[in-house]
DNA sequence: GCCAACGTTGGC
DNA sequence: GCCAACGTTGGC
């Protein structure tokens, strides 16, 4: 079965030396800045990622040393609560072939994996930067988190909109 | 808890 | 390949 591809084209942005930005979404539930940073090697593999678009991201886009923004989401208060750096390649998702899991998807099989995930490394946790804050700032316009409709868990991240995110943060660019 | 937005499924 | 029904996301 073919799989689908993204319906919409979105450019993912690089800057000279091709490093990429990204915004990742977590439920501070289940895995939160906190949590990360108190992980034994301060590392997770992005698994659950369920949606072709968001896959895509990291199947074809990612690059080690690439930074995220790292969002809570599904919390009274959304927003970024920290920076975390991709530090590894694609590679099958376990969870899609675990039928305990939340995220097992029986139409997946071993030698065709469906899902793919990167690992993720802690840089530092922020302050946080509240959605609400976000969509007040001019400068964040049209960054693809704050536009309509959007539900993406993984976005790419323009250099402007990293950089202008980085200022609110208090953070070096 | 609501619901807009949007992705997926499956019958035809 | 279309598209209605259904499920999920995620802010509010």
């Amino acid at each position: 079965m073919a799989q689908p591809e993204a319906s919409a084209t979105i450019t993912v942005f690089t800057q000279g030396h091709g490093m990429r930005y990204w915004l990742m979404k977590a439920e501070p539930e289940e895995l939160g800045i906190a949590d990360l940073a108190a992980l034994p090697t301060q590392t997770v593999g992005w698994c659950g990622v369920r949606n072709y678009q968001a896959r895509n991201f990291m199947r074809d886009q990612m690059q080690q040393g690439d930074r995220a923004l790292f969002y809570h989401s599904g919390v009274k208060e959304p927003g970024v609560a920290g920076i975390v750096e991709v530090c590894s390649s694609p590679y099958p998702d376990p969870t899609q072939f675990d039928p305990k899991s939340h995220y097992y998807d029986p139409k997946s099989k071993p030698e065709a994996p469906r899902w793919q995930q990167v690992d993720v490394r802690y840089i530092k946790r922020t302050r946080y930067l509240p959605l609400s804050a976000m969509r007040a700032e001019p400068d964040l316009e049209g960054m693809l988190l704050l536009v309509r409709g959007n539900r993406l868990s993984i976005t790419p991240v323009e250099p402007a909109h990293w950089r202008a995110v980085m200022r609110l943060l208090g953070e070096a660019p």
